[in-house]
DNA sequence: TACGATACGGACCAGCGGTCCGCTTCCATT
DNA sequence: AATGGAAGCGGACCGCTGGTCCGTATCGTA
């Protein structure tokens, strides 16, 4: 019962699927485009499969955005949950908040397309996703373990929101802020933040 | 050239129309529905007129949402402009903000399905919005005014990010936080923020 | 090699936002 | 009050989307 192993035809047309996808949704924030434009009948023809197949492995559009987005956020997970510091547990509460939201920051700079197709994906909101009650619950619980914080939980939530995909978009997108002006900022704000009540 | 006026049965339409929408959205959030649901064709309906007359008053389903949204946020966006405080231009910098930001997550939470159908309408970014251009502008133009305070277009940005229409909606929605509870976390989140460079 | 299970793929469907245009209603002018 | 043209109406219609279906092809095992 141990989920029996895919077919390999199965197995390439999927990992065919998520590069196809990963070039489209890439190609939409050069040109300024929207991630919306990009069709499943797009993906399944750049993939060189049916729409029928990408159904088949995903389920539906966002099941097919989430799966790209985890296998690109897979490292990043996993030096936040083992790796050294300053992202690894054995980093002090303070300054592990600091570097998971500018590493969560970088991250969607660098995956600009991705993030934006992830939040902006069908109807439901962003908020129920796995990954953000992930995010939300290491933070609130550094927030906790941290001295003079209170209200940890709407503390995580609303810094998390300050890296959200379409505010980052917003300001990197028209070059208005150039990544390390972002970086400083959100630096700042955090800062001030977990830092304020001394 | 002083636009002449519409005619009478088609401002009674338009009236019909955004009262038929107003009641429609307004349904969704108490059942937990989506926003998304509520059709243009159902909207039409609801008022007793043909779809035409509604791409025809509001160009777009965004414009209809957007015409809604600001013919409710019309008196708090006097009571900022030229109302008294604390509100009001009179106010201090650092109390100003904070009561702004107070005031717009009150209006969020009172208009829960009007803030959430604009956020969530189109494709296009929230941030490209008018009336959030506004907001920012106001907000950190305050900030600059403040002591303490720099980077004061993204902790501007930033600060708005905690109000976002479907974070409010996640939080109050379930029932998982109160109104004061909010509140109150937004108030302390904005004093540590604007109030932490002492 | 043969056979059942698995996956393929593109024709197909329902429903959406948005358009079009023949018909109706309004209102300024006489 | 009559009238003519401008403004508005409305629902059939269109293009396109996410998602389904099922006859056919492929895989992996005995």
């Amino acid at each position: 019962m141990p989920e029996r192993a895919p077919r390999k035809d199965a197995a390439r047309n999927r990992a065919a699927a998520l590069a196809a996808a990963d070039r489209l949704f890439a190609g939409t924030v050069a040109g300024a485009g929207d991630p919306g434009d990009i069709t499943m009948a797009d993906i399944a023809a750049a993939a060189g499969v049916g729409k029928g197949t990408l159904f088949r492995a995903f389920g539906d559009r966002t099941g097919l955005i989430r799966a790209l987005h985890e296998s690109r956020l897979g490292p990043l997970t996993d030096a936040v949950e083992t790796g050294p510091p300053p992202l690894g547990p054995t980093t002090p509460p303070a300054q592990r908040v600091a570097a998971l939201l500018d590493a969560l920051l970088c991250f969607k700079l660098d995956n600009r397309h991705l993030a934006l197709a992830l939040e902006g994906a069908g109807a439901d909101s962003p908020y129920r996703a796995a990954h953000y009650e992930r995010w939300h619950a290491l933070l609130a619980g550094l927030l906790r373990a941290a001295p003079g914080t209170t209200a940890h939980d709407f503390t995580a939530h609303a810094l998390l929101a300050a890296t959200r995909a379409d505010l980052v978009e917003h300001l990197a997108g028209a070059g208005d802020a150039t990544r390390e002006e972002l970086r400083s900022g959100l630096a700042e704000f955090t800062a001030r933040v977990i830092g304020g009540a001394g």
